[in-house]
DNA sequence: GTTTATGCAAATTCTTTGCAATACT
DNA sequence: AGTATTGCAAAGAATTTGCATAAAC
């Protein structure tokens, strides 16, 4: 776990990231937070649970940042493209389990990458 | 054009976006613009010009959405992946010229996809 | 002349920060 | 005991909105 103490809220938090199979915006996580501990830790520990390789997170569709729990990422990983899909209508995200390179990508450095494609999920069409 | 009128204002904007090779980001362009116009403006025309298919955005790194003038895309290429490479040093965005597929997206109904790369370009290393 | 666009100021939303009090190891 | 964490309130940054005025068609 790194430099993080594991101090009530860092098992609370984790334990909502559970609760959720999909990926949560940070805001709806300070809401569903809100009775159990301060906006300002949910944003602090966010950030210090992404050092610690914990969560990773993404940017979606509006632009807020979003959060699941680490799985098949690792510290070593950082060069692998995690696709997300986010649907327009519900705003859901998933994690979708494909790993694919991208051709010609040379002379860059790259250290991270994210994809998003947005849609209409199964559940709104 | 759509149904933008021609004002002045577009104009500047649009000629703005000229100036960049690069994508710029929303609050770059405020600040740029903002002797000429207001940034309810600016945000405003942004959308507007979105509606119309004449600009196209994404979200960066920091989850501040970026602008360039459509180069490529066009109505119907929604399904298009247009990559950006973003260095994590001066910030700058970079357009790519790659274009690919996913594979193993099967059953989910894509309209848009972005795909953004994180590291750090050939000026700043 | 009618409709759309703009400026301005204020409100909203999201995120960060300083500091004193508290909890962890 | 010593250090990291937390709550709180306030500040900061980004974005949106209402409305009166101005510009475009």
């Amino acid at each position: 776990m790194g430099i993080t103490r594991q101090t009530k809220s860092v098992k609370t938090l984790l334990a909502a990231l559970d609760q959720h199979q999909k990926a949560i915006a940070v805001t709806d996580l300070v809401k569903f937070l809100e009775k159990e501990m301060n906006k300002s830790t949910v944003y602090r520990l966010l950030n210090k649970l992404m050092d610690d390789g914990v969560v990773h997170s993404f940017i979606g569709n509006r632009g807020l940042r979003w959060y699941a729990k680490c799985q098949n990422c690792s510290d070593d990983h950082h060069n692998d493209i995690h696709p997300h899909f986010q649907c327009k209508k519900c705003g859901d995200v998933k994690c979708l389990p494909i790993s694919f390179t991208i051709p010609g990508v040379t002379g860059y450095n790259v250290d991270s990458a994210s994809l998003l494609m947005v849609g209409v999920c199964s559940n709104c069409s």
